[in-house]
DNA sequence: GTCTATAATCCGATAGAC
DNA sequence: GTCTATCGGATTATAGAC
């Protein structure tokens, strides 16, 4: 849906006080009023596209255990996803846009955040757990510590990438993390 | 200064266009117009206190070096100094919290916000490059590659600490980083 | 479903008295 | 240095025609 691209698109790059109705409808091509039809409220427009935001993560992380044998390619996938939460470097991840302007939101949002956020730790718990049990990660410490380390930097690298406009700076916040993985493709050529 | 301190808290909390005049001078205990006798506009104010807060980090990190001897016990100062800019869970860095509201900002905040951080990775980078030398933070790789993830670490954390109000977050999240710092007291005690 | 028109509110900023 | 009063603009939201 066009209002809803527009609008999360809007939101990630300049947060949920940034951005106005009018200025989604006008990128959109409809007038502000219109929007209305669609969403009772701002607020309501923006818990909207979280929602969906949320349930295409959960989706994919649901995806990638199954297609994905390993740990570490589990690992390797979630990082890939989240670097393509990037464009351009100006463009962050809904859930950080949304964390700063927190006081602003009504609390659906804000329980619909914090959800996001604890399934995401969950996920990322069970793959430390299981890279130690299979080897795919190296120097495994506590799995709920590493779950911990492993969001704060993908969304920190996030920040740095977006800091000096340059998607690059996640690669490289992200390099040693990548580093400790060992992929399908690396241990075949090991064999 | 009751203006700056009291607006330096609210733009951490809610963002650069979360915050309005009228509600800091609320705050403060004076009309929203005496502002405009100290700083001709909300964007000279937020300009002001940014650089008010650079300018004692970079001081910070000058008196660290001078009086921390080793680059571990310079790292944990670093990681400590950052923990404290968390209140209760629900305050967040000023850097941080402007990177978001990039795109309402005065060019001028812009380049103070890009020479910070550029700050903050140089600074680093010689850590790591010592912690390597002198033995004080184990496993170091490229030390530029280091200071990215550690800056993308903590700032990350600190968002971590805010998505669930619990600043016990920030500790978790930067565990693994701490334990690879060996103190002075842990070398001490090791003779 | 989209439009015009408008209400109601909030915000940044200025003028001028004290 | 702080106040009252106000302007001008932007923003959320609603009413009602097409």
């Amino acid at each position: 849906m066009a209002i809803m691209d527009t609008a999360a698109q809007a939101v990630r790059k300049k947060g949920y006080n940034g951005v106005s109705l009018d200025q989604i409808a006008r990128d959109v091509g409809i007038k502000k009023s219109s929007i209305y039809y669609h969403f009772s409220s701002k607020s309501e427009l923006v818990a909207a596209i979280f929602r969906r935001f949320s349930e295409e993560i959960f989706a994919f992380l649901d995806r990638t255990n199954r297609t994905e044998g390993c740990a570490g390619d589990r690992l390797m996938a979630y990082i890939v996803e989240t670097n393509e939460l990037i464009e351009e470097g100006d463009s962050i991840c809904l859930s950080i846009a949304l964390n700063i302007d927190g006081e602003s939101l009504d609390a659906e949002i804000v329980d619909d955040l914090a959800r996001f956020h604890q399934v995401n730790i969950e996920w990322l718990t069970d793959i430390f757990e299981l890279g130690s049990r299979d080897g795919s990660i190296a120097d495994v410490g506590n799995p709920a510590a590493e779950a911990n380390a492993c969001l704060a930097l993908v969304d920190g690298a996030q920040l740095m990438a977006r800091a000096h406009q340059d998607p690059t700076l996640y690669e490289q916040a992200t390099f040693l993390l990548r580093a400790r993985i060992s992929t399908v493709a690396q241990r075949n050529a090991a064999l």
